[in-house]
DNA sequence: TTTGAATAAGAATTCAAA
DNA sequence: TTTGAATTCTTATTCAAA
C-alpha cells in the first residue's frame, strides 16, 4: 500500500506543482489514497523529497535529481500500475 | 551588510549541519550578525538552499549542488573577509 | 509496521517602519 | 531596499492504536 501511494506521489509532484503537503495531500485523496499530512510527511522523507524553488520563486517539492522527463515519469506510472494488478491479482498467484 | 551576512551563512552551513533557522540565527549571532527569523528564512530563500535528508536521517540546510569541499569554502571565506575590509576602509576610498 | 489525531516545532509572509 | 515583530501557515513528531 504504502509503496503504491510513494510511486503516486513521484508521479504527482512531476505532473504538476505541488507547494505544500496539504495540497499534495489533496491530490492523493483525488486519487483515492485517503490518508493524513502525518503520512504525507513520513513519505516526503522516506522518498527524500525536497523542497526548491522555482524560477518564478515559488517553493515546490521535487525529487533532488533532475531525471530526464518523460520517459521516468511513464515508468512511474507503469510501475504503479504493475504494482496494482499484482495486488488485484494476488490471491491468484 | 546583507552580502556579507549570505557569504557566512553558506560558510555556516557547511562548515556544521544546521538543522532549523533557529540554529542558523544561533550561529549568525555569535558571529555577530543581529537578525531575526525572519531575515533568515529570507535570506535562505535568496540564497535557494534547501532542506535535505542526512545520512543520519535528519534534516539539515545545504546548498543543492555538492560542491568541491574546501576550495569553495575558504573561497567564501576569503570573500566575506574582503567584503569586510572593504566596508571597514569604506569612507577613505 | 503503518497510520491518524493532536500537538509541537519550524518556516514563510504580512505589515509597518526606517 | 532591508528588516523585525507578529502572525499565519506548514511540516515534523509524539503517542496511541490497529
Amino acid at each position: 500500500m504504502k509503496t503504491r501511494r510513494h510511486a503516486k506521489i513521484l508521479e504527482l509532484i512531476q505532473e504538476r506543482d505541488i507547494d505544500t503537503q496539504e495540497e499534495l495531500l489533496r491530490c492523493l485523496r483525488g486519487a483515492g489514497y485517503d490518508v493524513t499530512q502525518a503520512t504525507v510527511s513520513r513519505d516526503i522523507k522516506e522518498l527524500r523529497l525536497i523542497k526548491t524553488l522555482s524560477s518564478e520563486g515559488r517553493y515546490h517539492y521535487s525529487t533532488g535529481q533532475e531525471n530526464a522527463p518523460g520517459v521516468s515519469t511513464k515508468f512511474l506510472t507503469l510501475f504503479a500500475d504493475s504494482v496494482l494488478s499484482i495486488e488485484a491479482a494476488g490471491h491468484l498467484l
